[in-house]
DNA sequence: GCAAAAGTGTTGTATCTACACCCATGC
DNA sequence: GCATGGGTGTAGATACAACACTTTTGC
């Protein structure tokens, strides 16, 4: 009756924004079960290896992404008896949020990865349903936390700060309201001193995250 | 290299007030390693279960107590490589707030079971860690959710309420001010009708916890 | 009456929303 | 000049903290 082991596995949401839209990293099956499905990026957990330090070798891995570049937490961990056909498998997924990568994805591994939009359906697995608990866990945090940076480059305009909310949350945020509270909140962004022309009109401020980790009042959703 | 098979548990971090404090259960070990040392109640998950369905076995064996009563959720997962002398134990945590139980704790594994102090220190394992991460989940999603009701009893005032607020946080709260505040707010609480003279002084209103999920807005740590 | 706890009213302050308006650039 | 996006000012609405004040009980 008691279970005495199971296959332990560590699985990967990796958002980005790309193109204005949410995108998580995928992997094509290769081999049953699920053959050819998209799924989470994910591996074995190894004998001497922490839950975090196989999360953060399976996104070097993945992506070729040093970890202090986005954000990464522990997500949650499902371990449904029949959610993988050939045996019991205990999986502790990690949401990581990640700015566009300039530097294709050059990793062995990566190969076969590609970004999806985030509502791409039909997942082996139960990876829908982690995956809808990363975009949920994302879209809750960037209320309270400053962890939007996490989406921008090193440096990034608050038109670029703005965009990630509204792609993440999907809604329209008025600029002028959201410059004020991005720029006024006590350690969200700090100015750098630069400034860019992206497209037209007024050049705008650079910024870099600031050392908040509390979004104090938070910037709730509309 | 690769980890083939470890061993699941699921620990409990069990969570409730009694005496204007905030304490857990813990249970003193009567084997090695750690023996006699106090440690998180919990077991092994089952060959035919899934994790959540072992959470709310283990909470009904631990305390008699149905997982309606309280509030249980997935709290974090901890496998680091030496914690556990024996071998690879995977521990998923869950966390639980509950009513000062009325009735006592009646089951035989209970047996050896006691509420103490959340701080208390020295517990076996890495449960101080584990302890410590479930009462920050608790004291910040009394923020943004109604989940203070959850200690309560299925009737309560709201200085009750207030009560719970006061113990999990460690602070004082206005008490005209956090009437206001929960009275109005959408959904938090509902009046039953009846009212109860607690001690001295006016009589208080009962109310039953509303259909909210969420806190809107939240009731921010002062 | 007095103490104690429940509950309401009010006032000043912070924050949000909506939008008018100015600024700096490319063409 | 004109379009475009960056950024500031301001007025009304909402929420909050602080606290005076009224209500209802036990003794």
């Amino acid at each position: 009756m008691t279970l005495n082991v199971a296959a332990v596995t560590v699985d990967l949401v990796l958002l980005t924004i790309r193109q204005g839209t949410l995108q998580v990293l995928l992997v094509r099956r290769g081999i049953e079960p699920y053959l050819s499905r998209w799924a989470l990026p994910g591996g074995f957990v190894h004998d001497d290896e922490d839950l975090d330090a196989a999360a953060i070798r399976e996104l070097r891995e993945e992506t070729g992404v040093d970890s202090s570049a986005g954000h990464l937490e522990q997500l949650a961990t499902y371990g449904a008896p029949g959610r993988d056909p050939r045996g019991r498998v205990i999986t502790v997924a990690y949401l990581a949020l990640l700015p566009d990568l300039p530097a294709p994805v050059a990793g062995s591994d990566a190969a076969h990865a590609e970004w999806r939009p985030v509502d791409e359906p039909e997942l082996a697995f139960d990876h829908d349903r982690i995956l809808a608990d990363g975009v949920e866990r994302a879209r809750a945090k960037l209320e309270y936390t400053p962890l939007a940076t996490a989406f921008c480059a090193r440096e990034f305009t608050v038109a670029d700060l703005r965009g990630v909310y509204e792609t993440v949350w999907r809604t329209k945020l008025d600029p002028r309201n959201f410059h004020r509270k991005v720029t006024t909140a006590e350690g969200f962004v700090e100015p750098t001193g630069h400034s860019v022309t992206r497209d037209r009109g007024r050049p705008a401020q650079l910024f870099r995250r600031g050392p908040a980790t509390l979004l104090h009042p938070p910037l709730l959703r509309p």
